[in-house]
DNA sequence: AAACGTTATTCCCTTTGATGAATAACGCAG
DNA sequence: CTGCGTTATTCATCAAAGGGAATAACGTTT
């Protein structure tokens, strides 16, 4: 095979005030919490750190105008975690913006 | 100030084969040994160090089906760096794309 | 043959990021 | 008031990336 396969790729994040807000990782993240209603889980079912999920959980909600996840500690089932209103919301954002994207980019490897 | 200021970002690039082949950084070099004839200039002028401009060369020249970039070794002025044909090709072909892409950027942030 | 400035390559050190372990804090259930 | 599983935080360690320095190789020019 002479030809050899080529591509055009890319990331997509969103910023607020030129700080990294919300990646496809983070994302996936916050979709697994609610799935399954605990920042642990969801980041052991992703194949992340139990300690690097947790930061980028708090520096979302610290960027945002309003908390995307809710954490709490203690109590039935030893504490939980759940999407706002605002995290569903910047989700579907996200998502929208994401597949138009992947549109770009296979018009685009066609035409090289 | 309480409206924070929210856009789309991205990165882009030309991969072979799964491999990267092309993003910003190294067009950037490429136009920059275009300009000035010689690699270890164009890495200095980027706050490059003349290594891994070197390797990033080398890499693109291997992975694409003909070199981006000739070098030259001793002769006159040491010796010297040469965009071909083909670096030109794909120099303009990327710059195209990223174009596309800012506009796309732009787009969506507008929307967030 | 000597000089010159670049390409080509190796070595070591620093820095940065990531990781796992360990532990405290918490609040409901029983 | 004890147990439980999660959230919250700190610490030391390890791997990978990056940079600077040093040096060889090269071929034209003088």
């Amino acid at each position: 095979m002479i030809q050899k396969k080529m591509s055009v790729a890319g990331r997509l994040w969103i910023e607020i005030d030129g700080n990294n807000f919300l990646g496809s990782g983070r994302i996936e993240l916050l979709e697994k919490i609610e799935t399954l209603g605990s920042l642990r889980k969801a980041a052991i079912s992703m194949g992340l750190s139990y300690r690097k999920a947790y930061y980028a959980i708090r520096s979302v909600n610290e960027l945002a105008p309003s908390p995307l996840v809710e954490l709490k500690q203690g109590g039935k089932g030893g504490g939980c975690a759940k999407l706002t209103a605002t995290g569903r919301k910047y989700m579907l954002a996200y998502h929208e913006i994401a597949q138009q994207f992947v549109i770009f980019l296979t018009k685009h490897s066609k035409a090289l």
